[in-house]
DNA sequence: CTGAAAGCGCTTACAG
DNA sequence: CTGAAAGCGCTTACAG
């Protein structure tokens, strides 16, 4: 820094002050810095920076998930990327962090804690994933992925308003002219376990129990959820399924039993990943707005490092209609 | 840290020796500063620590793949696994970074060149992967993942033993009494394309063209190769398939075809990915040391960092019997 | 609009 | 074995 500012012939804090947005700084000065920069190829020292501003600039991008399943879901990509990007144009670099085991959760906690990041932007699908008290007792900045079951007056989150999405698809089900429609839903310690299944519920009020059973997510709990609802209620002839790798699952069941889709029995999922339009036949869903997720995850993190209050964002989903109902 | 100084009576030099192993410190010095540490819940500022040393105490673990197909891969999880537990150990943080696009890949190496990390991890498959010039421009430590191909005497890598992993595999083949092998490859500007189908040239010298066929590492370009694959050479006994995707694929073409497996075509596959055991048959096939990769890349680079010269590590491969062949 | 100076929180020869 | 001091490379009131 020294070097630049001696080839541009000003002082050093010019040329902080030209780097840092050049407020409070000639024209004729701010092209001699920019020049200088130039010729001798500078750049930051992010430590000297963070230590003179006592901000990272980074942020930790933290997937608490045992099973690293998220890793293989698309939209987990498409949320990283989306965030990364907001980020970026603030100069703030996203730093991907595991932290599915005890010992990977106290790492990333005293990675945060000395200073490394400002913030996290933390996905945990799970009720009581120690994670959170840990990171809020440390009162760090964080905003979740999603509704966090039992943190919602204590942390920022930004969710996809899941039950009005259910709303939606129930809604358009019966609109169609099913009467006897199942649900397959996720996993009762996950807001997209319950809240799915609640918006299920508004529509179509007390309904049996046959109606209703539950898989974890995967396609294969998708297919085996199926077999148990055709077991219970025979009769069913529409099925809302509260993810489309479970609809895959419940398609290949439906398809196993000689079924057809969605003649005999139509089938719903739900995120529009990018494996609903490939199902057979492509699967009617609900589409959750992973770009405006991962832009508003951003936004309310860069506000609470500068101080801000906890906030929460529900974000609008839509129906995508394709054949499989 | 002058807390911890003032609490163990002593000056903020002895303190930060204590911290950084204990050399020239008495033991009364260093039990007192330990008990300060803890009564003041003192963490080090790793910035101020980072601008003193000029050491980023952390690593940047670089996915230079456009799709993010390794994200899928079992595989990558044990590799990162690996190297964030051996780089743990002598406190260096592993930082995963995707670099997809030239724009993710200019701002890795920005991130890398001002400080941020002092060297990389890199996961890069494809021959004139133009991440590996620019590091190398820099004068970035780097350890690849796999021979990288173009680049053996100019960057250092820790690769599995491939071309002898596949000889082990043909010359078992061969003494388990099949006579036409015929072989799916990877793409040919991968390592694997290329050394995985040398080592069973390497057996079987001059093999007809009719029974070379090639995929992309996915399971349905496996399952398209073996259809092709039949069609030129409708005589196969055995097919050696260059990864448990791809073979997943060519399990799925046989049975289509009404073949039985190993009765009427053996069939073998390279990784012993998660997926192998649970194929149908389970596969037989080549077993990778990801644990080992992973330890050896974690040294390499630390060494790198002290200065040392590039050096390649090649680790030997393992036979997995099951029932596919 | 600009420069001199203090300060961010650590490490590490150096002298003792 | 220990302390005083310089230095790591930046930012930012402050005075002008």
């Amino acid at each position: 820094m020294d070097d630049v500012a001696h080839a541009a012939g000003v002082s050093r804090g010019t040329v902080s002050r030209a780097l840092n947005g050049g407020r409070n700084v000639s024209g004729a000065a701010q092209a001699a810095i920019d020049k200088a920069v130039r010729q001798t190829g500078y750049v930051v020292n992010p430590h000297a920076r963070s230590l003179a501003t006592q901000r990272a600039m980074s942020v930790a991008f933290v997937l608490s998930e045992p099973q690293d399943r998220l890793f293989e879901d698309p939209n987990f990509h498409l949320l990283l990327h989306g965030c990364t990007q907001a980020l970026a144009d603030n100069d703030v670099t996203v730093l991907l962090t595991l932290a599915g085991t005890s010992e990977e959760r106290k790492r990333v906690s005293r990675f945060v804690t000395a200073g490394h990041a400002d913030g996290v932007l933390l996905v945990s699908t799970h009720r009581g994933d120690p994670i959170v008290d840990e990171l809020l007792a440390q009162d760090v900045p964080v905003v979740v992925c999603g509704r966090p079951l039992g943190h919602e007056r204590d942390v920022s989150y930004v969710a996809a308003d899941d039950r009005d999405g259910a709303r939606q698809m129930v809604t358009y089900l019966r609109s169609q002219g099913y009467r006897r429609i199942g649900v397959v839903t996720g996993p009762p310690d996950t807001p997209g376990g319950v809240d799915r299944l609640a918006g299920y519920r508004d529509v179509l009020g007390d309904v049996p129990e046959s109606l209703v059973v539950s898989g974890d997510y995967t396609q294969a709990s998708g297919e085996a959820a199926l077999h148990r609802l055709l077991a219970q209620a025979s009769d069913v002839d529409a099925v809302f399924v509260a993810s489309d790798l479970m609809a895959a699952g419940a398609l290949a069941a439906l398809r196993r039993t000689g079924r057809r889709v969605p003649e005999d029995v139509a089938v719903a999922g739900f995120d529009d990943s990018r494996i609903a339009a490939a199902c057979h036949p492509p699967l009617t869903t609900i589409r959750q707005p992973w770009a405006r997720i991962s832009t508003e995850m951003a936004r309310l993190l860069l506000r609470l490092v500068e101080g801000d209050e906890n906030a929460a964002v529900i974000l609008p989903t839509e129906l995508v209609i394709r054949e499989s109902a």
